[in-house]
DNA sequence: CTAATATCAGGACAACTGATATAT
DNA sequence: CATATATCAGTTTTCCTGATATTA
């Protein structure tokens, strides 16, 4: 592939990100949870509980930033902290058990915007792609 | 394509896409040009002169966030204004021939973090269905 | 008069940096 | 003391909504 087209790919990647940005964000007051707040949660429930470091590193966003996205999520009764065993500095959080199932019955997803156009207007082999193109671009963002 | 592999793989376009945002945002200092400066001045490159209700309309975005990206890029000398032939009420905005020439040449591309990881640590089949599945997300988006 | 284009002003949100308290 | 975790406070960036002038 040309260095040309390597450009190209690079350019429209960089507009179809922030754009799939604006919109998640906007799209986010139809359904329950942010977008940020997805991205924590589907990683709580898939990696078991974690500290506000590891989810940050995770996400490649600062502890700060993380810990108000977990702030709220505690507020709402969606995540609680207990201290971890043998570290005192720690906290570990957890997903509660009504937002664990919920993530689990893919109701958390049912009122997703972006769940909802991928099942629709993606073909069966166009989703095949997608899963691969987006492992490649998370084992460029974890170099 | 079954319902909770589409929920991961939506999981999984979230949080790369907001991860992606981010690095690119503050990689975006490496380079010259910012990520929506970047954005406009391809599309410039590539769809000629345009106004900013256009512009604004192909990225997704409102007219006054266009306008302000614009503003910026005309106080940096990289693009200009003119009124439109006919229609008063439009100013059509042009890529300098600096800039013109610059993009050309790869050269806004070169120092920039996303064209030079897609290209040192994506193989040729990556990079290709990398480009289907942007196309495939950009008339998502367009819908 | 209605619709489209552009811009001015103010606001919301996400993530940032710097500084600090506490525990290892 | 040096390091790691977490949090408080303030700032920056980006994009938003609402209101207004101008032209078609």
């Amino acid at each position: 592939m040309g260095r040309k087209r390597v450009i190209e790919v690079a350019d429209e990647l960089r507009a179809v990100v922030a754009a799939l940005r604006r919109r998640m964000q906007s799209e986010g007051s139809t359904g329950e949870y942010s977008s940020s707040q997805l991205t924590v949660i589907s990683h709580l429930a898939r990696h078991g509980p974690s500290t506000i470091t590891t989810l940050a590193a995770a996400e490649n966003m600062r502890p700060q930033s993380m810990g108000a996205i977990i702030a709220a999520l505690e507020i709402g009764g969606v995540v609680t902290g207990s201290p971890h065993p043998t570290d005192g500095r720690q906290t570990l959080w957890t997903l509660g058990q009504a937002a664990l199932d919920e993530y689990n019955a893919g109701r958390a997803a049912r009122g997703n915007w972006l769940y909802s156009v991928l099942s629709s207007e993606l073909s069966v082999r166009e989703l095949d792609e997608l899963a691969r193109s987006v492992a490649a671009l998370r084992r460029v963002l974890d170099n």
